[in-house]
DNA sequence: TACCACTTTGGTAGTAACTATCACCAAGGT
DNA sequence: ACCTTGGTGATAGTTACTACCAAAGTGGTA
C-alpha cells in the first residue's frame, strides 16, 4: 500500500518534489514506518525480486549451450512469466504498475542509477547460477562478461517497452535486443524450460 | 587538488565515513568551494571525460563494419590512450590514480550506481556517434542494444583490471571481455584509427 | 597608481534523507 | 497475570546539498 501511494505521488508530482513525509501522510502511517519497510526512498520504486527467478531458470538450463544463449533464454522466459504474456489489447494491473515504475526508473537519475546497480547484483546471481568452475578465473571472467552484456541488452529492451507503453510484448523485445547485440542465431527459438 | 585529497581520504577511511567538510579542511578550502567544483560527493571520484574520446573514435570508424566491432575497437583504443600502454613493470601515477578511483567505484554502492548511470550517458553518445539513421526506430534500437552490451562487457574488464591491480594491460582485458561476450571474431586484430 | 568588470571563494540559513534510541501497543503462549 | 514478539511511533541528531548574498583576488585600461 505504501509503495502504491509512493509510485502514484512520484508520477504525479515528480520524484524529487515528493518527500517521504508526504508519502507517509498519503498512506496514513508515520515516516518511521515507511523507512522501516523501504530503507531508502529509491526502494519505494525499485523493490524487485526477479533475481531469484532468473537465477533458477539459468540453473535449470542445459549447460551444453553457449553462455549467452542460456542467459538470454532465461531472461526471455522470466519476462514471459512476469508480464503474463498472451493477452491482447488491455494491460493487466500488474503490467500497468510495472510500467509506471519503469518510467520513473528511466526518467529519474537517482532511480536509474540504483536500478542499474541492482542489475549488478543480478549479474552476480546469474554467474553463480551458471554453475561454472569458480576456481578458473578465465571461465569466471567469461561468464561475467556474457552476463553483463546480456543484462545490458535486456535493459535496452525494457526502455523500449516503456517508450512503447507496453504495446509490444516484452519477451519479444528482449529477444530482438539480444539478437541485435549477439546475432540472430543466439535466440532463434524454443525455451530452455523443461515441460 | 581537491579531488586528490578526496580520493585519498575515501581510500583511507571509507567513502561514507568521510564528510565533505573533512575533505574541504584537508584541501584547505571551504565546503562551499568543494560543492562548486563537484556538484555531488560522488563526483569527487567519478569525474571522467572519456565520453568525448570514445564518441570521436567511433565517428571516425568505418561504417561498413558491424556495430559491435566498431564500438568494441573504439573502447579498446580509448583504453590504450588512457592508460598509456606499452610500459612494463611500474604503473604511472595516472594509472595509480585511476586504479584508486576504480576500486572506490566498485566497492561503494553509491559510487557504483552513479558510475553505471554515467555509462548510460556514454551509451547515448555512442549511439549518436554511430551516425545511423535516427528516423528508423529499429536501427536505433539495434544500436542501443549493441552499445549497452559492449559497455557492459567493458565494465567487467574494468573490474577485472582493478582486481588485478593493473597488472594486465587494460586494452587486452577489454578485448578478452568482448570476445567472451560476442565471439572471438569480433575483435580479432588491428585498430580502427587512421594512421 | 587607481579604477573597474569578472571570476572565484566564503558565510549563513534552510531543506530533506536518513539513523539511533527509546517507548508504546496488540497478539499469543504459558 | 506475565512475558515475548512484531509492528508502530516520537524525538533528536547527522549530513548532503541549495539559495542567497558578501568578500576577495585577477586582469585590463587610463
Amino acid at each position: 500500500m505504501i509503495q502504491a501511494h509512493a509510485v502514484r505521488l512520484f508520477t504525479e508530482r515528480g520524484y524529487d518534489a515528493t518527500t517521504v513525509t508526504e508519502i507517509a501522510e498519503a498512506a496514513g502511517v508515520s515516516p518511521m514506518t515507511v523507512y522501516r519497510h523501504f530503507p531508502t526512498k529509491e526502494d519505494l520504486v525499485l523493490v524487485d525480486q526477479r533475481a531469484r527467478l532468473v537465477a533458477d531458470l539459468i540453473a535449470a538450463s542445459p549447460a551444453t549451450q553457449p553462455l549467452v544463449r542460456r542467459i538470454g533464454r532465461a531472461l526471455i522466459d522470466a519476462a514471459t512469466r512476469l508480464t503474463g504474456s498472451g493477452h491482447e489489447g488491455d494491460l493487466t494491473a500488474n503490467e500497468q504498475f510495472l510500467l509506471a515504475r519503469l518510467r520513473l526508473m528511466i526518467s529519474t537519475p537517482a532511480l536509474r542509477a540504483k536500478h542499474l546497480d541492482n542489475h549488478y547484483a543480478l549479474q552476480q546471481a546469474i554467474v553463480d547460477a551458471l554453475g561454472n568452475d569458480a576456481t578458473d578465473p578465465d571461465a569466471a571472467f567469461h561468464a561475467q562478461a556474457a552476463a553483463s552484456a546480456c543484462l545490458a541488452a535486456m535493459h535496452t529492451a525494457l526502455v523500449r517497452w516503456a517508450e512503447d507503453d507496453g504495446r509490444t510484448e516484452l519477451p519479444e523485445l528482449i529477444a530482438k535486443a539480444l539478437a541485435a547485440a549477439f546475432g540472430e542465431d543466439v535466440v532463434e527459438s524454443g525455451s530452455n524450460e523443461a515441460r
